[in-house]
DNA sequence: TTTTTAGTTCTGTATTTGCAGAACTAACTG
DNA sequence: CAGTTAGTTCTGCAAATACAGAACTAAAAA
């Protein structure tokens, strides 16, 4: 396949994206470039020309996005090569995670509230305000894919 | 204030988990200590001291928390000195803000979609299936508030 | 068996990060 | 005025990051 200005352009600021999220520069790249791929599967090395980076580098951050279960491959009878593929299947279950983990802040705030005397009450009642909310917002999160579903029905 | 060993670990994992979130150790660390401080409110200089790093660092990390909006300093008549706080009150636009960052790959998305053949309609349809529901998150969002407000009552 | 293919692992390095320390600024104090 | 206080900005460096290139491995092909 190839890649137009305007593929190569998105797939820039898809990496930057995943950047910010923490993720190494390549890794987002080649999450962008599995994103805008016309077959959704992409050798190894076409990984590296596309991108135009080190077999090393499209190495690591391919076990990386395994180990972090964002990517597969599939082989191909009588091909060697690996194609790589986003779990695109998956983003129910990868949005959900995200959801988990920003409320994972609650572990920390009921921690502190366990070590906090009372001299600014104030503060402690917002702070139970938050953790509050939290739990009813983890609670909340299934009920929003069941309502979901019955939208788009 | 004196900080137990307890405090310590509490202020140092705190400080990982915002490292996670992609902030520089410092600044989360100084998150944890304005967390679990009675007073709530910290003196730059007890900051410094507190946790063992030069004016610099503590400088330049209150000057990004300022910058995020996540904290804010007050002073006192007859003294010189700035008094430090989270901006706790604001957990709820945090949050929202934080949701409404997680469904930014939306715009992503759909520009992929944008440019993308009909070569894998199997990978088209399942992405079309998550921007609908990033769509329909993002509406949800004030009615979660809402809902929470209501449950407290 | 040797050679090729496909990818991994190791080694080195340019760049970036995160902070320390010193110099500096601005406002208050004596 | 000179000296002190409170914090900022500048300079430099140690450590971590992100990658290139080369050496390596394992399996298939010739």
């Amino acid at each position: 396949m190839v890649l137009t200005e305007k593929h190569k352009e998105l797939i820039e600021r898809i990496g930057v994206f995943h950047e910010h999220k923490g993720m190494q520069p390549l890794v987002g790249r080649i999450i962008g470039l599995l994103l805008v791929h016309d077959e959704g599967e992409v050798s190894f090395d076409e990984i590296v020309e596309q991108l135009g980076v080190s077999k090393s580098a499209v190495s690591n951050a391919l076990t990386f996005l395994q180990a972090k279960g964002r990517c597969v491959y599939s082989t191909r009878p009588g091909d060697r090569k690996r194609y790589f593929a986003l779990k695109v299947s998956d983003w129910r279950e990868d949005f959900e995670k995200e959801l988990q983990n920003i409320a994972e802040i609650q572990k920390f705030i009921d921690e502190v509230l366990e070590v906090r005397t009372e001299k600014n009450p104030e503060f402690n009642c917002r702070m139970r305000d938050f953790s509050n909310f939290l739990c009813f917002f983890k609670q909340e999160i299934p009920a929003l894919f069941e309502r979901f579903k019955k939208q788009q029905a």
